[in-house]
DNA sequence: CCCACCCCATGACAAACGTCATATCCCTTT
DNA sequence: AAAGGGATATGACGTTTGTCATGGGGTGGG
Protein backbone atom coordinates (compact mmCIF):
# COMPACT_ATOMS: atom_id res chain seq x y z
CA UNK A 1 0.00 0.00 0.00
CA UNK A 2 1.86 3.44 -1.16
CA UNK A 3 1.00 6.59 0.93
CA UNK A 4 -0.30 9.59 0.16
CA UNK A 5 3.11 11.62 -0.10
CA UNK A 6 2.45 15.08 1.06
CA UNK A 7 4.40 18.65 0.99
CA UNK A 8 3.04 21.60 3.99
CA UNK A 9 3.94 24.67 3.68
CA UNK A 10 3.00 27.18 6.52
CA UNK A 11 4.87 30.24 7.23
CA UNK A 12 4.55 30.06 11.38
CA UNK A 13 6.90 27.32 11.97
CA UNK A 14 5.10 25.33 15.20
CA UNK A 15 2.03 25.35 13.24
CA UNK A 16 3.99 23.59 10.24
CA UNK A 17 5.21 21.18 12.56
CA UNK A 18 1.82 20.78 14.36
CA UNK A 19 -0.33 19.97 10.88
CA UNK A 20 2.59 18.04 10.30
CA UNK A 21 2.57 15.73 13.40
CA UNK A 22 -1.46 15.58 11.97
CA UNK A 23 -1.01 14.82 9.51
CA UNK A 24 1.31 12.05 10.46
CA UNK A 25 -1.12 10.06 12.68
CA UNK A 26 -3.01 8.82 9.60
CA UNK A 27 -1.97 5.49 8.34
CA UNK A 28 -1.91 6.63 4.58
CA UNK A 29 -0.31 9.49 4.78
CA UNK A 30 3.13 10.89 4.79
CA UNK A 31 4.54 14.55 5.07
CA UNK A 32 8.00 13.96 3.00
CA UNK A 33 8.46 17.66 2.60
CA UNK A 34 7.80 21.25 4.84
CA UNK A 35 8.04 24.62 3.53
CA UNK A 36 8.45 27.91 5.44
CA UNK A 37 7.58 30.12 2.35
CA UNK A 38 6.38 30.12 -1.29
CA UNK A 39 9.50 29.85 -2.85
CA UNK A 40 10.80 26.29 -0.61
CA UNK A 41 7.74 24.97 -1.05
CA UNK A 42 7.84 25.26 -4.91
CA UNK A 43 11.61 23.79 -4.49
CA UNK A 44 10.02 21.01 -2.22
CA UNK A 45 7.73 20.04 -4.68
CA UNK A 46 9.78 20.10 -7.69
CA UNK A 47 12.35 17.39 -5.63
CA UNK A 48 9.76 15.58 -4.23
CA UNK A 49 7.04 15.58 -6.70
CA UNK A 50 4.06 15.13 -3.97
CA UNK A 51 0.78 14.06 -4.69
CA UNK A 52 -0.66 16.58 -2.65
CA UNK A 53 0.65 20.37 -1.37
CA UNK A 54 -1.09 21.64 1.35
CA UNK A 55 -0.43 25.48 1.79
CA UNK A 56 -1.11 28.30 3.51
CA UNK A 57 -1.92 31.47 1.67
CA UNK A 58 -0.15 34.55 3.56
CA UNK A 59 3.60 33.66 3.57
CA UNK A 60 6.62 35.51 3.06
CA UNK A 61 8.79 35.29 -0.54
CA UNK A 62 5.57 33.92 -2.25
CA UNK A 63 1.81 34.05 -1.46
CA UNK A 64 0.01 30.31 -1.51
CA UNK A 65 -1.96 31.44 -4.22
CA UNK A 66 1.11 32.40 -6.79
CA UNK A 67 2.41 29.15 -5.58
CA UNK A 68 -0.78 27.05 -6.79
CA UNK A 69 -0.43 28.97 -10.14
CA UNK A 70 3.14 27.91 -10.40
CA UNK A 71 2.94 24.26 -9.58
CA UNK A 72 -0.27 23.28 -11.53
CA UNK A 73 2.01 24.88 -14.48
CA UNK A 74 5.20 23.52 -13.93
CA UNK A 75 4.30 19.83 -11.77
CA UNK A 76 0.39 19.74 -12.73
CA UNK A 77 0.90 15.39 -11.25
CA UNK A 78 0.55 17.88 -7.51
CA UNK A 79 -2.75 18.67 -6.72
CA UNK A 80 -2.70 21.44 -4.29
CA UNK A 81 -4.72 22.36 -1.30
CA UNK A 82 -5.16 26.10 -0.04
CA UNK A 83 -5.32 25.57 4.54
CA UNK A 84 -6.47 29.15 5.35
CA UNK A 85 -7.58 31.27 8.26
CA UNK A 86 -9.24 33.89 5.39
CA UNK A 87 -12.61 32.97 4.69
CA UNK A 88 -12.49 35.79 1.85
CA UNK A 89 -14.31 35.31 -1.48
CA UNK A 90 -12.08 36.35 -3.31
CA UNK A 91 -9.29 34.34 -2.24
CA UNK A 92 -11.38 31.58 -2.97
CA UNK A 93 -11.92 32.72 -6.10
CA UNK A 94 -8.15 33.26 -6.67
CA UNK A 95 -7.50 29.98 -5.37
CA UNK A 96 -9.86 28.31 -8.08
CA UNK A 97 -8.49 30.42 -10.92
CA UNK A 98 -4.59 28.96 -10.19
CA UNK A 99 -6.16 25.43 -10.24
CA UNK A 100 -6.27 24.70 -6.45
CA UNK A 101 -8.29 21.29 -5.81
CA UNK A 102 -8.94 22.47 -2.52
CA UNK A 103 -9.71 25.32 -0.40
CA UNK A 104 -10.12 24.64 3.50
CA UNK A 105 -10.34 26.78 6.63
CA UNK A 106 -8.13 26.82 9.69
CA UNK A 107 -11.10 26.70 11.96
CA UNK A 108 -12.32 23.50 10.24
CA UNK A 109 -12.20 20.91 12.96
CA UNK A 110 -9.16 18.63 12.38
CA UNK A 111 -10.27 15.63 12.14
CA UNK A 112 -11.02 16.94 8.15
CA UNK A 113 -7.88 17.82 7.09
CA UNK A 114 -6.81 14.57 6.74
CA UNK A 115 -10.12 13.37 4.90
CA UNK A 116 -9.24 16.83 2.46
CA UNK A 117 -6.27 15.46 1.70
CA UNK A 118 -7.71 12.19 0.64
CA UNK A 119 -10.34 13.84 -1.61
CA UNK A 120 -8.35 15.80 -3.32
CA UNK A 121 -5.61 13.31 -4.18
CA UNK A 122 -8.58 11.24 -5.46
CA UNK A 123 -9.08 14.40 -7.93
CA UNK A 124 -12.48 15.88 -6.38
CA UNK A 125 -12.49 19.08 -5.53
CA UNK A 126 -13.27 20.21 -1.94
CA UNK A 127 -14.31 23.54 -1.49
CA UNK A 128 -16.02 25.18 2.53
CA UNK A 129 -19.55 25.47 1.13
CA UNK A 130 -20.55 27.92 2.99
CA UNK A 131 -17.63 30.03 1.98
CA UNK A 132 -18.68 29.23 -2.06
CA UNK A 133 -21.82 30.65 -1.12
CA UNK A 134 -20.75 34.01 0.03
CA UNK A 135 -18.13 33.73 -2.62
CA UNK A 136 -20.63 33.81 -5.39
CA UNK A 137 -23.31 36.64 -3.64
CA UNK A 138 -20.70 38.97 -2.94
CA UNK A 139 -19.96 39.25 -6.58
CA UNK A 140 -16.27 39.62 -7.96
CA UNK A 141 -13.43 42.28 -7.52
CA UNK A 142 -14.55 45.80 -8.38
CA UNK A 143 -11.66 47.71 -8.11
CA UNK A 144 -8.91 48.19 -10.81
CA UNK A 145 -5.29 47.67 -10.27
CA UNK A 146 -4.27 50.95 -9.45
CA UNK A 147 -7.25 51.35 -7.35
CA UNK A 148 -5.67 48.24 -5.16
CA UNK A 149 -2.33 49.79 -5.06
CA UNK A 150 -3.48 52.98 -4.16
CA UNK A 151 -6.44 51.78 -1.46
CA UNK A 152 -3.64 48.79 0.23
CA UNK A 153 -1.01 51.98 0.77
CA UNK A 154 -3.93 54.24 2.10
CA UNK A 155 -4.76 51.29 4.27
CA UNK A 156 -1.00 51.42 5.86
CA UNK A 157 -1.68 55.25 6.88
CA UNK A 158 0.02 56.81 4.27
CA UNK A 159 -1.62 59.92 3.34
CA UNK A 160 -2.60 61.16 -0.34
CA UNK A 161 0.24 63.08 -0.73
CA UNK A 162 3.00 60.32 -0.12
CA UNK A 163 1.14 57.77 -2.32
CA UNK A 164 1.18 60.38 -5.08
CA UNK A 165 4.85 60.27 -4.74
CA UNK A 166 5.70 56.78 -4.29
CA UNK A 167 3.99 56.36 -7.51
CA UNK A 168 4.47 59.08 -9.51
CA UNK A 169 1.01 60.19 -9.71
CA UNK A 170 -0.28 63.66 -8.80
CA UNK A 171 -1.90 63.86 -5.42
CA UNK A 172 -5.08 64.98 -7.04
CA UNK A 173 -5.03 61.48 -9.27
CA UNK A 174 -4.73 60.06 -6.11
CA UNK A 175 -7.45 61.52 -4.47
CA UNK A 176 -9.38 60.68 -7.36
CA UNK A 177 -9.03 56.87 -7.74
CA UNK A 178 -9.55 57.01 -3.56
CA UNK A 179 -13.03 58.90 -4.12
CA UNK A 180 -13.83 56.16 -6.78
CA UNK A 181 -12.41 53.04 -4.54
CA UNK A 182 -14.77 54.38 -1.37
CA UNK A 183 -17.92 54.75 -3.64
CA UNK A 184 -17.81 51.64 -5.45
CA UNK A 185 -17.08 49.84 -1.69
CA UNK A 186 -19.77 52.09 -0.26
CA UNK A 187 -17.48 52.68 2.26
CA UNK A 188 -17.47 55.89 3.93
CA UNK A 189 -13.88 56.93 3.88
CA UNK A 190 -10.30 55.37 3.03
CA UNK A 191 -9.84 53.25 6.04
CA UNK A 192 -13.20 51.97 6.12
CA UNK A 193 -12.94 51.06 2.27
CA UNK A 194 -9.59 49.43 3.15
CA UNK A 195 -10.69 47.30 5.48
CA UNK A 196 -13.57 46.43 3.88
CA UNK A 197 -11.73 45.32 0.56
CA UNK A 198 -9.26 43.40 2.65
CA UNK A 199 -11.72 41.47 4.31
CA UNK A 200 -13.71 40.08 1.09
CA UNK A 201 -9.83 39.12 -0.21
CA UNK A 202 -9.22 41.91 -2.55
CA UNK A 203 -6.51 43.48 -1.33
CA UNK B 1 5.86 7.56 35.72
CA UNK B 2 3.08 10.25 35.74
CA UNK B 3 2.77 12.33 32.41
CA UNK B 4 2.14 15.66 32.57
CA UNK B 5 -1.18 16.63 31.98
CA UNK B 6 -1.73 19.59 29.59
CA UNK B 7 -4.69 21.67 28.52
CA UNK B 8 -4.74 23.41 24.72
CA UNK B 9 -6.89 26.63 23.97
CA UNK B 10 -6.85 27.61 20.44
CA UNK B 11 -9.43 29.33 18.37
CA UNK B 12 -8.94 27.95 15.42
CA UNK B 13 -9.88 24.02 15.51
CA UNK B 14 -7.08 23.10 13.05
CA UNK B 15 -4.26 24.03 14.58
CA UNK B 16 -5.79 23.21 17.83
CA UNK B 17 -5.96 19.45 16.86
CA UNK B 18 -2.43 20.12 15.33
CA UNK B 19 -1.46 21.19 18.44
CA UNK B 20 -2.78 18.38 20.34
CA UNK B 21 -1.36 15.66 18.19
CA UNK B 22 1.87 17.01 17.81
CA UNK B 23 2.15 17.39 21.91
CA UNK B 24 0.56 13.60 22.02
CA UNK B 25 3.70 12.21 19.95
CA UNK B 26 5.59 13.07 23.21
CA UNK B 27 5.82 10.08 25.89
CA UNK B 28 5.93 12.46 28.76
CA UNK B 29 3.00 14.95 27.77
CA UNK B 30 -0.37 13.81 27.61
CA UNK B 31 -3.29 16.10 26.04
CA UNK B 32 -6.17 15.94 28.50
CA UNK B 33 -8.90 18.60 27.50
CA UNK B 34 -9.33 20.73 24.31
CA UNK B 35 -11.21 24.55 24.39
CA UNK B 36 -12.09 26.47 21.73
CA UNK B 37 -11.79 29.68 23.48
CA UNK B 38 -10.94 31.42 26.83
CA UNK B 39 -14.37 30.19 28.34
CA UNK B 40 -14.41 26.82 27.23
CA UNK B 41 -10.57 27.23 28.58
CA UNK B 42 -11.43 28.14 32.09
CA UNK B 43 -14.27 25.65 32.79
CA UNK B 44 -12.03 22.68 31.54
CA UNK B 45 -9.14 23.94 33.50
CA UNK B 46 -11.64 23.87 36.49
CA UNK B 47 -12.27 20.31 35.66
CA UNK B 48 -8.84 18.53 34.90
CA UNK B 49 -6.82 20.11 37.09
CA UNK B 50 -4.00 19.99 34.52
CA UNK B 51 -0.28 20.96 35.33
CA UNK B 52 0.06 22.95 32.55
CA UNK B 53 -2.39 25.54 30.34
CA UNK B 54 -1.32 26.06 26.86
CA UNK B 55 -2.94 29.11 25.14
CA UNK B 56 -3.43 31.26 22.35
CA UNK B 57 -4.14 35.35 23.11
CA UNK B 58 -6.53 36.56 20.70
CA UNK B 59 -9.51 34.44 21.20
CA UNK B 60 -13.78 35.07 21.21
CA UNK B 61 -15.04 34.87 24.47
CA UNK B 62 -12.29 35.69 26.95
CA UNK B 63 -8.96 36.60 25.74
CA UNK B 64 -5.77 34.08 26.93
CA UNK B 65 -4.60 37.19 29.02
CA UNK B 66 -7.87 37.43 31.23
CA UNK B 67 -7.81 34.14 31.12
CA UNK B 68 -3.98 33.67 32.50
CA UNK B 69 -5.59 35.92 35.39
CA UNK B 70 -8.24 33.92 36.19
CA UNK B 71 -6.12 30.77 36.03
CA UNK B 72 -3.58 32.15 38.23
CA UNK B 73 -6.16 33.19 40.92
CA UNK B 74 -8.20 30.42 41.01
CA UNK B 75 -6.12 27.48 40.01
CA UNK B 76 -2.54 28.33 41.43
CA UNK B 77 -1.40 24.54 40.63
CA UNK B 78 -2.16 25.50 37.08
CA UNK B 79 0.76 27.28 35.52
CA UNK B 80 0.20 28.68 32.16
CA UNK B 81 1.95 29.10 28.88
CA UNK B 82 1.12 31.50 26.39
CA UNK B 83 0.89 30.75 22.65
CA UNK B 84 0.57 33.19 20.19
CA UNK B 85 1.35 34.81 16.86
CA UNK B 86 2.06 38.21 18.32
CA UNK B 87 5.63 39.36 18.98
CA UNK B 88 3.91 42.39 20.56
CA UNK B 89 5.80 44.00 24.23
CA UNK B 90 2.35 44.82 25.61
CA UNK B 91 1.07 41.74 25.35
CA UNK B 92 4.26 39.75 26.94
CA UNK B 93 3.56 42.61 29.78
CA UNK B 94 0.28 41.89 30.25
CA UNK B 95 0.95 37.92 30.30
CA UNK B 96 3.15 38.10 32.91
CA UNK B 97 1.29 40.82 35.18
CA UNK B 98 -1.12 38.48 34.56
CA UNK B 99 1.29 35.84 35.85
CA UNK B 100 1.30 33.39 33.10
CA UNK B 101 4.84 31.33 33.36
CA UNK B 102 5.78 31.44 29.77
CA UNK B 103 5.65 33.04 26.48
CA UNK B 104 5.92 31.09 23.06
CA UNK B 105 5.83 32.41 19.79
CA UNK B 106 4.09 30.08 17.14
CA UNK B 107 7.30 31.34 14.91
CA UNK B 108 9.23 28.89 16.71
CA UNK B 109 10.33 25.38 15.85
CA UNK B 110 7.77 23.10 16.53
CA UNK B 111 10.14 21.44 18.22
CA UNK B 112 9.98 23.68 21.21
CA UNK B 113 7.19 23.32 22.22
CA UNK B 114 7.01 20.00 24.41
CA UNK B 115 10.48 21.30 25.77
CA UNK B 116 8.58 24.61 27.11
CA UNK B 117 5.93 22.74 28.50
CA UNK B 118 8.25 20.91 30.87
CA UNK B 119 10.31 23.52 31.86
CA UNK B 120 6.99 25.43 32.83
CA UNK B 121 5.54 22.66 34.38
CA UNK B 122 9.17 22.50 36.60
CA UNK B 123 8.30 26.12 37.55
CA UNK B 124 10.51 27.59 35.22
CA UNK B 125 10.21 30.73 33.38
CA UNK B 126 10.45 30.62 29.60
CA UNK B 127 10.10 33.78 27.65
CA UNK B 128 11.06 34.59 24.17
CA UNK B 129 14.58 36.53 24.45
CA UNK B 130 14.09 38.91 21.47
CA UNK B 131 10.88 39.46 22.35
CA UNK B 132 11.78 40.09 26.25
CA UNK B 133 14.84 42.63 24.90
CA UNK B 134 12.18 44.28 22.33
CA UNK B 135 9.80 44.76 25.36
CA UNK B 136 12.22 46.51 27.33
CA UNK B 137 13.01 49.45 24.99
CA UNK B 138 9.72 49.70 23.34
CA UNK B 139 8.92 51.16 26.98
CA UNK B 140 5.33 50.90 28.64
CA UNK B 141 2.33 51.78 26.91
CA UNK B 142 1.92 55.02 27.16
CA UNK B 143 -1.85 55.40 26.01
CA UNK B 144 -4.75 56.29 28.31
CA UNK B 145 -7.92 54.03 28.79
CA UNK B 146 -9.91 56.80 26.49
CA UNK B 147 -7.19 57.31 24.15
CA UNK B 148 -7.00 53.31 23.47
CA UNK B 149 -10.79 53.43 23.13
CA UNK B 150 -11.03 56.38 20.91
CA UNK B 151 -7.45 55.08 18.75
CA UNK B 152 -9.35 51.86 18.42
CA UNK B 153 -12.35 52.91 16.60
CA UNK B 154 -10.49 55.02 14.57
CA UNK B 155 -8.22 52.06 12.97
CA UNK B 156 -11.26 50.70 12.37
CA UNK B 157 -12.69 53.57 9.78
CA UNK B 158 -14.96 56.00 11.81
CA UNK B 159 -15.05 59.10 12.00
CA UNK B 160 -14.16 61.47 14.81
CA UNK B 161 -18.24 62.48 14.53
CA UNK B 162 -19.05 58.87 14.75
CA UNK B 163 -16.78 57.80 17.62
CA UNK B 164 -17.71 61.16 19.60
CA UNK B 165 -21.25 60.08 19.18
CA UNK B 166 -20.56 56.26 20.55
CA UNK B 167 -18.94 57.26 23.49
CA UNK B 168 -21.48 60.75 24.84
CA UNK B 169 -18.09 63.47 24.22
CA UNK B 170 -17.42 66.02 22.07
CA UNK B 171 -16.39 65.77 18.82
CA UNK B 172 -13.88 68.24 19.75
CA UNK B 173 -12.42 66.05 22.48
CA UNK B 174 -12.19 62.98 20.46
CA UNK B 175 -10.22 65.10 17.89
CA UNK B 176 -7.80 65.95 21.27
CA UNK B 177 -7.01 62.89 22.20
CA UNK B 178 -6.27 61.64 18.78
CA UNK B 179 -3.95 64.01 18.50
CA UNK B 180 -2.37 63.57 22.05
CA UNK B 181 -2.22 59.38 20.61
CA UNK B 182 -0.96 60.62 17.32
CA UNK B 183 1.92 62.65 19.02
CA UNK B 184 2.45 60.06 21.79
CA UNK B 185 3.38 57.27 19.48
CA UNK B 186 5.26 59.51 16.96
CA UNK B 187 3.01 58.49 14.06
CA UNK B 188 1.39 61.12 11.38
CA UNK B 189 -2.30 60.32 11.40
CA UNK B 190 -4.39 58.14 13.27
CA UNK B 191 -4.51 54.96 11.27
CA UNK B 192 -0.59 54.84 11.61
CA UNK B 193 -1.13 55.76 15.30
CA UNK B 194 -3.51 52.77 15.61
CA UNK B 195 -1.27 50.34 13.22
CA UNK B 196 1.44 50.91 15.53
CA UNK B 197 -0.17 50.38 18.29
CA UNK B 198 -1.64 47.51 17.25
CA UNK B 199 1.83 46.34 16.42
CA UNK B 200 3.18 47.04 20.17
CA UNK B 201 -0.06 45.28 21.57
CA UNK B 202 -1.33 48.30 23.09
CA UNK B 203 -5.01 47.84 21.23
C1' DC C 1 -2.81 71.17 50.55
C1' DC C 2 -0.68 71.11 46.22
C1' DC C 3 0.87 68.62 42.16
C1' DA C 4 0.38 65.47 38.70
C1' DC C 5 -2.54 63.25 35.76
C1' DC C 6 -6.51 61.83 34.05
C1' DC C 7 -11.07 63.40 32.06
C1' DC C 8 -13.76 66.73 29.14
C1' DA C 9 -14.71 70.93 26.65
C1' DT C 10 -14.37 75.19 23.37
C1' DG C 11 -12.51 78.01 19.60
C1' DA C 12 -9.61 78.84 15.80
C1' DC C 13 -6.65 77.70 11.99
C1' DA C 14 -4.08 75.12 8.52
C1' DA C 15 -3.69 70.92 6.29
C1' DA C 16 -5.58 66.80 4.46
C1' DC C 17 -9.50 64.48 2.61
C1' DG C 18 -13.67 63.40 -0.33
C1' DT C 19 -16.40 64.87 -4.26
C1' DC C 20 -17.49 66.52 -8.80
C1' DA C 21 -16.99 68.29 -13.38
C1' DT C 22 -14.16 68.12 -17.08
C1' DA C 23 -10.53 66.80 -20.19
C1' DT C 24 -6.87 64.07 -22.71
C1' DC C 25 -4.74 59.66 -24.09
C1' DC C 26 -4.78 54.94 -24.98
C1' DC C 27 -6.53 50.40 -25.62
C1' DT C 28 -10.05 46.92 -26.56
C1' DT C 29 -14.54 45.43 -28.12
C1' DT C 30 -18.42 45.97 -31.05
C1' DA D 1 -15.72 54.13 -36.81
C1' DA D 2 -17.83 54.38 -32.56
C1' DA D 3 -18.24 53.13 -27.85
C1' DG D 4 -16.50 51.84 -23.64
C1' DG D 5 -13.24 51.79 -19.99
C1' DG D 6 -8.96 52.47 -17.71
C1' DA D 7 -5.13 55.79 -16.52
C1' DT D 8 -4.04 60.44 -15.67
C1' DA D 9 -4.63 65.32 -14.83
C1' DT D 10 -6.62 69.99 -13.18
C1' DG D 11 -9.55 73.19 -10.58
C1' DA D 12 -12.87 74.10 -7.24
C1' DC D 13 -15.67 73.16 -3.34
C1' DG D 14 -17.07 71.72 1.28
C1' DT D 15 -15.91 68.59 5.03
C1' DT D 16 -12.86 66.24 8.11
C1' DT D 17 -8.73 66.00 10.47
C1' DG D 18 -4.71 67.47 13.22
C1' DT D 19 -2.86 71.04 16.18
C1' DC D 20 -2.67 74.33 19.75
C1' DA D 21 -4.04 77.35 23.46
C1' DT D 22 -6.81 77.51 27.19
C1' DG D 23 -10.05 76.38 30.27
C1' DG D 24 -12.79 73.43 33.80
C1' DG D 25 -13.46 69.32 37.08
C1' DG D 26 -11.97 64.94 39.49
C1' DT D 27 -8.71 61.75 42.09
C1' DG D 28 -4.70 60.12 44.23
C1' DG D 29 0.08 60.61 46.21
C1' DG D 30 3.52 63.22 48.68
Amino acid sequence: MKKIQVVVAEDQAMVLGALAALLETEPDIAVCGRAANGREALTAVGKHKPDVLVTDIEMPEMTGLTLAGEVKERYPQTRVMILTTFARPGYLRRALDAGAKGYLLKDRPSAELADAVRRVHQGLRVVDPDLALEAWDSGPDPLTERERQILWRAGEGKSSGEIAEELHLSEGTVRNYLSEAISKLGASNRVEAARLARSRGWL
